[in-house]
DNA sequence: TTGAAAGCGCTACCAT
DNA sequence: ATGGTAGCGCTTTCAA
């Protein structure tokens, strides 16, 4: 009458078996069941077998909560998440969930979507005692950051520069912009333009930079600079303005700093009759699914988001290991994907 | 010497103000602290003032984890995600931890992403003692369900039918078809074709059998039938089918089951000359932002994700409470979003 | 090889 | 209005 095997279904906050209650069945001590249950060698392979048997019966599953109590790690990571207009970030999630999850973790999911995270939010980051915290947000995520700095929580930025100093892991946006303009000036284009997007994303500005820094170094004009967003939307718009202007100084290039923002401005321009690469080449960075196929085939650098998410977490982990690691910032390098958006130097 | 107010910054595993400290600290008991903090009017206001100016003092947090261990309740939500090529996903997931967190509770994100969810996260689910579970993975997410049921956790289905005796709100999906069926029969079309998505997801299928039925009660031929997938691509792949097919045989409008698909389905047609909605109608259904704009303007059946949602995490709350309420399925109508990707009766 | 006891941080109950 | 105690489920000394 102590640990009956669940009964599927309902009925009231099921009395799960505890390992207290499984050492009673057992005639043994509660002590003897944790250890046979994590594999103590110094418990005999009868007990640990007759132990193993009863959990499986009586469908025992360790308290992870409990066991953090006592050993003071919680498994869990927490998560922030920026807005998804951008597939990146759904990308960049999935790959969270899996690499985390083989690693032993869990993660919580804190925020998602745009704005600054609520208070309350970045405090349930502390109450949850996770171990480390993955942020990805650009917008405001400073506050997130401070609470877990102000408690000792290690943080590790993923695709945006660390503000003060924390550890991050991020592609080299700079160097992704500056080669996109190399070979766009290579195979010849004479007005470069770009499409920025949130002006207080680290991603946008770098790329942009780096652009416009490909482009002085090419010794051509600084490039026409339109705004643009975070959106297929923001991206459009830029792309109408382009199209509206007259020929002679129509850009002859474009570098949307986002995959999405590049996708946004192809559409426009082919729907008010240009051709693309034919009439105005078009660049993207980021390197997501939706833009590798038909109608787009974009010319992109794309992130390494796997090695990126990886890399974050093997920070983390090292962090969280105690060692007193000084903060430390990689950069991963993007790599250039040729497609059939823009005319590239062979 | 207790609770220094912690130094921002690392230090090894930042040893945190508890509820005993504090205590220690104000010279009071452990349960008045506690009292204290969680505002019980039993306590002197004066000694409420003083224990919250130390709690803030020593930055102190309650340990979320602690508290579980003695309420029962984790105020964790267990969040199953499916494949993420389809941007609903996403949408979703963002409305989760907004609205979760609006009612107090957080996400553990367990899995996301295709393939059956692991043995080892599901078993997160009951380790970390979630309160419930959302699901709203399609492919084999009834591991996770059957762990949650055999620990009496309640589960609410997301976006999907349930299979065995479970809850779930999702939309109405057989109507979506069926209502888009007719209106595009109403307006004239004579050769109507679906595109399908994965033949395992309750949402593909009841999406084209209500179709299949709007057609028949229309009094027209049963529609052609492509397979699709999930991506984007699979939508283009099956336009490409389409495109292919001699004039007299090619259908005059398609439904792509989701709004990805019916977005690779435009692209392919108009990648073949086919003009969409001039020579062939196209519509969609789920209502993503993307396909909102050009160069798509589909025209669709939107999900009401926000309120999916929301009564998701109604059924669950209520469950949770204790209450012995019976499994229920709830059915949300979507409502038609009239775009210019086909021609439709006024 | 196993048991007993203490304690992780918190809350609830019973006293006072 | 407040204190003491016990106990949530688990691990980890220290003993035997």
């Amino acid at each position: 009458m102590d640990d009956a095997p669940l009964p599927p279904g309902q009925g009231g906050p099921a009395r799960r078996p505890t390992v207290g209650s499984l050492a009673r069945r057992a005639g043994v001590a509660a002590s003897t069941v944790s250890r046979a249950l994590r594999g103590d060698p110094r418990i005999s392979a009868e007990v640990r077998a007759r132990i193993a048997a009863l959990a499986a019966e009586t469908g025992y599953t360790p308290n992870a909560l409990a066991r953090t109590l006592v050993s003071g790690r919680s498994g869990l990571i927490g998560l922030v998440l920026g807005p998804m207009e951008n597939p990146v970030y759904a990308e960049m999630m999935q790959e969270a969930v899996t690499q985390a999850a083989a690693r032993g973790s869990r993660l919580l999911l804190l925020h998602a979507g745009h704005g600054p995270i609520e208070d309350a939010t970045a405090e349930a980051l502390t109450q949850y005692r996770v171990d480390g915290c993955l942020i990805t947000s650009a917008e405001l995520s400073s506050r997130a950051a401070a609470i877990c700095a102000a408690n000792g929580v290690p943080v590790v930025m993923v695709n945006r520069v660390p503000r003060q100093f924390e550890s991050a892991v991020a592609c080299d946006n700079h160097a992704a912009g500056e080669a996109l303009a190399g070979l766009l000036a290579a195979a010849g284009h004479r007005r470069l333009a770009v499409v920025t997007g949130n002006a207080d994303t680290s991603t946008s500005t770098r790329r942009a930079e780096g652009f416009a820094r490909g482009i002085a170094a090419a010794g051509l004009a600084a490039p026409a600079c339109f705004n643009g967003g975070a959106s297929h939307a923001a991206g459009y718009a830029a792309g109408q303005a382009i199209a509206a202007l007259p020929a002679p100084q129509r850009p002859d290039a474009v570098f949307g700093v986002s995959d999405v923002l590049a996708m946004g401005v192809m559409d426009a321009l082919r729907e008010a009759g240009l051709s693309v690469p034919g009439d105005i080449s078009v660049v993207g960075a980021d390197g997501i699914a939706l833009a590798a196929g038909p109608p787009y085939r974009l010319t992109t650098v794309a992130q390494p988001l796997q090695a990126m998410i990886g890399r974050g977490l093997d920070l983390l982990m090292a962090r969280i290991g105690g060692a007193a690691l000084p903060q430390e910032v990689v950069l991963l390098r993007g790599t250039l994907i040729r497609r059939h958006s823009a005319r590239l130097p062979a």
